[in-house]
DNA sequence: GCGAACA
DNA sequence: TGTTCGCAACGCGTT
DNA sequence: AACGCG
């Protein structure tokens, strides 16, 4: 196989995509270039989930199959058509991340390896408010899908009490998250404590299917992650 | 995945 | 020109 | 402060 790179003309941009040859599913066969193809043909629902939003990029630079590590700071080598936002950490530390909002960014970033997209539930512009509440749905290992559907429905009902709409999404191979659009008027802290209660109101009206214990150990059905609203975390 | 260092 | 090597996160809860 | 967790 060749290993020629292509260049793809997106968004008006001219976008490298290295190894596009380079088998990233080796169960099927599909290709990096495949995927970049298919974030293509999808971009129009990707970009609605990541535009604007700074993104941790995890990165699967050996395939779906490979071991993938975490990068919060931008590649320092990026074109100029590259969006970033600072963010500061309690440390004092500082990390420039990635703002995706158009095709030729997407596909700029699937070419880093990045197979599922990680973004913050902020906007650039105001990155200590969030305008997501979101619902993250983890089944300990065992768990059905038709369970953790199951738990969303319980949690649709308890967003309806309270006026909410939630927008669902797979996670993951095996988990949900459910997206709760909010005004950008509360810090993590308090977004955070909304979603504890939260959780343990599914817990309350669902006790044998649905759980927000933090210990793995005393987890039972479909773990409702409460610290997924968190500060740093995507 | 990529740039730097090296043969 | 080809190969090797180092590097790529951090917040929050519990104890 | 160290560890579990994602
Ligand atoms: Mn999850
Ligand atoms: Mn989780």
């Amino acid at each position: 196989m060749p290993a020629s790179n292509e260049v793809l003309e997106i968004a008006g941009r001219e976008v490298t995509i290295t190894n596009p040859d380079k088998v990233f599913y080796p169960r099927t066969g599909h290709t990096k270039m495949d995927l970049v193809r298919y974030y293509l043909a999808v971009a129009e629902g990707a970009l609605r989930g990541v535009s604007g939003r700074p993104m941790a990029l995890k990165r699967f630079v050996n395939g779906a199959e490979g071991e993938a590590f975490f990068q919060k700071r931008a590649p320092e080598s990026r074109p100029e058509w590259i969006e970033t936002v600072e963010l500061r950490f309690p440390s004092g530390r500082t990390a420039s991340e990635v703002v995706v909002s158009d095709a030729a960014q997407l596909a700029w970033v699937v070419n880093l390896g990045c197979i599922d997209l990680n973004p913050h539930p902020v906007r650039g512009d105001d990155l200590d408010h969030p305008d997501e509440l979101r619902i993250d749905l983890d089944p300990v290992r065992g768990v059905p899908w038709s369970q953790v559907r199951d738990v969303a429905m319980v949690a649709r009902e308890v967003l309806a009490d309270f006026g909410l709409t939630g927008w669902p999404k797979t996670s993951g191979s095996r988990g949900m998250h459910i997206y709760c659009r909010i005004e950008r008027r509360w810090p993590f802290t308090e977004v955070r404590r909304a979603a504890v209660a939260f959780a343990r109101e599914v817990e309350r009206r669902a006790p044998d299917i649905a759980t927000s214990k933090w210990w793995k150990e005393e987890r039972h059905g479909v773990f409702l992650d409460y610290n997924q609203n968190a500060k740093d975390r995507t």
